[in-house]
DNA sequence: CCACAACGCGAGCAATTACTCAGAATAGCT
DNA sequence: AGCTATTCTGAGTAATTGCTCGCGTTGTGG
């Protein structure tokens, strides 16, 4: 089949992509969460078209009824467990920049950190990550959940990226959304597929070691109008270039 | 319905996972190419689980009929799709380095028209890519040739940057191959969804510095054991660094 | 022109799926 | 216990889809 979303029943119900109706009593709060997390475990296992919601109920230990009594149809299923990842990651940025505020280190040990971070929030059930974000169609509303989450954890790494003197980039701003977007990148594709060539540690110093070069260097505001000859053949210059964190001469 | 692929007829015929029959005739030739476009566009439109082979067959003014005697099955068609694609990469790559090899440009001009050329790749019908990528289960065969593709481009990259003298990373290899995860990664996540408080031209400059800064930064083989203060407060390393591609000692 | 092969057709089968509904079971209250 | 709102149940329904098969059409070699 394939997501048959709101097609089908024109008058009768079904087109309600609200919430439906709220677990009040103490059973049915259990019902949904063992109703999230088996749809976790069914996403992982079979993808989102092939995750039928009479196999998430089962592997809940409920009626599909139950399912649909809670969710008005399956994306809901994926929509809900989307926005429950959603935040959690904000909640983890909030706390480890709120750790890095209250006790400062060297930019290097901040990057660091904030790879392995960003890593380790992939790293976990990769699989999952991908079927929500990558299979499903998310609906606007989640767009622009995600949309706000990404440019306030920018302005935040921005804010905190103000604080190092080392931090030469012209546009901490910009230099903030570049790092985070690299990040995230790069933490999403090997997430899903691991290169045996560039184990997890190396990524992390390698990834650590552009960032913090990238926002020390002063480089990059020029651009634009390109031309320019950079050295006559392409050689030579390496670090000689002007920009240096402290001018020798 | 959900890609229902090597199940349902065990004795009958339709477990061939190969290309089933080759055109022989131009009339039968021109038909595959039709509905390949034609599959194209359909699952552009319609993602991979809705794009139907008879919306497929009916879209290259053909029959369902005809879709199933050269290919075996509706992933085989994706599938198709998809190895064209890497075969035009490569090809598009070959070229390129070629003409680098050909005539050497300056460091930046060449990261820039690497990052500029992997946007611009990407940028090509995005959706039809995702699709493909991310929404397609794809065989292994077909992972195989992707992770050949991507370390005979990280060779070749790295075998590129050999050539500059400034090209300063202690392991060109490795910094060949995270420069192009990094490059593919994002172009791959701005190609799905733009940013637009990033618009191409300043992600491709941007990334290009980033690039540069990372290849021609000696920084990065320490990590790993971590621990020893990179210099009392995070700074003064630049190129200073004692390593380079031939190790001092 | 003829016979044979390659090619094209498309109704329809069988499987699969999202979702409903009428009633049974349970919780919460007096 | 008795009563009501909430929750759970699961067989059933209509839709949808991948794919087949028997037959008609077109090309090719002699």
């Amino acid at each position: 089949m394939a997501t048959r979303i709101p097609k089908r029943r024109p008058p009768p119900a079904a087109a309600r992509l609200e919430s439906r109706k709220r677990p009040s009593q103490r059973r049915s709060r259990l019902t949904v969460d063992q109703l999230l997390e088996a749809a976790a475990r069914v996403f992982e296992e079979h993808g989102f078209a092939s995750g039928t919601t009479n196999r998430i109920a089962a592997r809940a230990g409920v009626s599909v009824g139950s399912l649909y009594q809670y969710f008005p149809n399956k994306e809901a299923v994926a929509v809900a467990l989307l926005e429950r990842h959603i935040a959690d990651a904000a909640r983890r940025l909030d706390a480890w920049i709120a750790t890095l505020v209250a006790e400062p280190r060297p930019l290097g040990e901040t990057l660091r950190f904030f790879v392995e971070q960003a890593l380790a929030l992939h790293a976990d059930r990769p699989r999952l990550h991908h079927v929500l974000f990558e299979e499903t169609r998310l609906p606007p509303r989640l767009h622009d959940a995600l949309h706000a989450w990404e440019t306030r954890a920018a302005q935040r790494l921005a804010g905190l990226m103000r604080a190092y003197r080392e931090v030469r980039h012209p546009n901490v701003q910009v230099a903030a959304a570049i790092a985070l977007e690299t990040v995230e990148a790069l933490a999403h594709r090997f997430a899903a597929h691991p290169r045996a060539a560039l184990p997890p540690a190396a990524l992390a110093r390698e990834l650590t070691a552009m960032l913090e070069g990238y926002l020390t260097g002063g480089t990059s505001q020029r651009g634009l109008g390109d031309g320019e000859p950079p050295a006559p053949a392409g050689l030579t210059a390496a670090c000689s270039a002007p920009r240096r964190r402290a001018p020798p001469s």
